[in-house]
DNA sequence: ATCCCGAGGG
DNA sequence: CCCTCTGGAT
């Protein structure tokens, strides 16, 4: 008999009625103030955990919260606040250079359309979804890390690449549940679905959920 | 495919 | 020691 390799439309259904009991209004670790602080956030949070994010961006917001504020501040300057998290020679040029990009492109604003974001140096498909989902409200999907392996072991997509499994859940998640997908996915692997060591046997969706580890889960 | 790249956990 | 963390640019 055929292994299931996907999900029944019941079953995902069930799967987004059961995080969202957990979690009715799931919202996003990274802290931050205004659409330009949390997308200069997003953008410092690839490769790194979102503890030592929030650790650098308290101090670096509290002097640096608009466009013009963060280039004042200069790349050497924002490199002190940020030397703690990783990549943080990229993602200080970056920082500097996206600002500057706002103020001459976008009147020192964050612009909404998925275009103009991947335009600003550091920012790719990913941190684009995230901006227009937290910041403006869109049902995007934006896949991370989280996502990508909590969709796959799941069967929720069986994508080999970021955007295809972004194709998927768009397809597949019940349009109620789009909004907040993106955070109860993410949550969910952060805590219970980790990529070590997957706390299966207290995974409130283990009965729906197609994975079959082959290391034992938790024990 | 490779580089960037520090902190935290096991 | 090792792996992982809300990736993006080349």
């Amino acid at each position: 008999m055929p292994r299931r390799t996907r999900l029944s439309k019941p079953a995902i259904a069930e799967i987004f009625r059961r995080l969202e009991a957990a979690d009715p209004h799931p919202k996003s670790e990274l802290e931050y103030v205004n659409p330009f602080t949390l997308l200069v956030a997003v953008v410092l949070s690839a490769q790194s955990t979102d503890a030592g994010v929030n650790k650098a961006t308290r101090a670096l917001f509290k002097i640096a919260d608009t466009p013009e504020k963060m280039v004042r501040l200069d790349e050497a300057g924002i490199r002190e606040f940020i030397k703690t998290i990783g990549l943080y020679r990229n993602k200080a040029r970056n920082v500097l250079e996206l600002s500057r990009q706002l103020i001459a492109n976008h009147g020192g604003n964050v612009p909404r359309d998925r275009a103009a974001l991947e335009a600003l140096p550091g920012v790719g498909r990913k941190t684009a979804n995230v901006v227009m989902n937290v910041a403006f409200g869109e049902p995007t999907m934006a896949v991370d890390t989280h996502v990508f392996r909590v969709a796959n072991r799941t069967g929720l997509s069986r994508g080999r690449t970021p955007l295809e499994v972004e194709e998927d859940l768009l397809r597949v998640i019940p349009a109620e549940y789009a909004l907040h997908a993106h955070h109860w996915l993410i949550l969910h692997g952060r805590y219970v679905c980790k990529a070590r060591r997957p706390e299966c046997p207290s995974c409130s969706i283990r009965d729906l959920c197609l994975f079959e580890a082959k290391t034992p889960c938790s024990n």
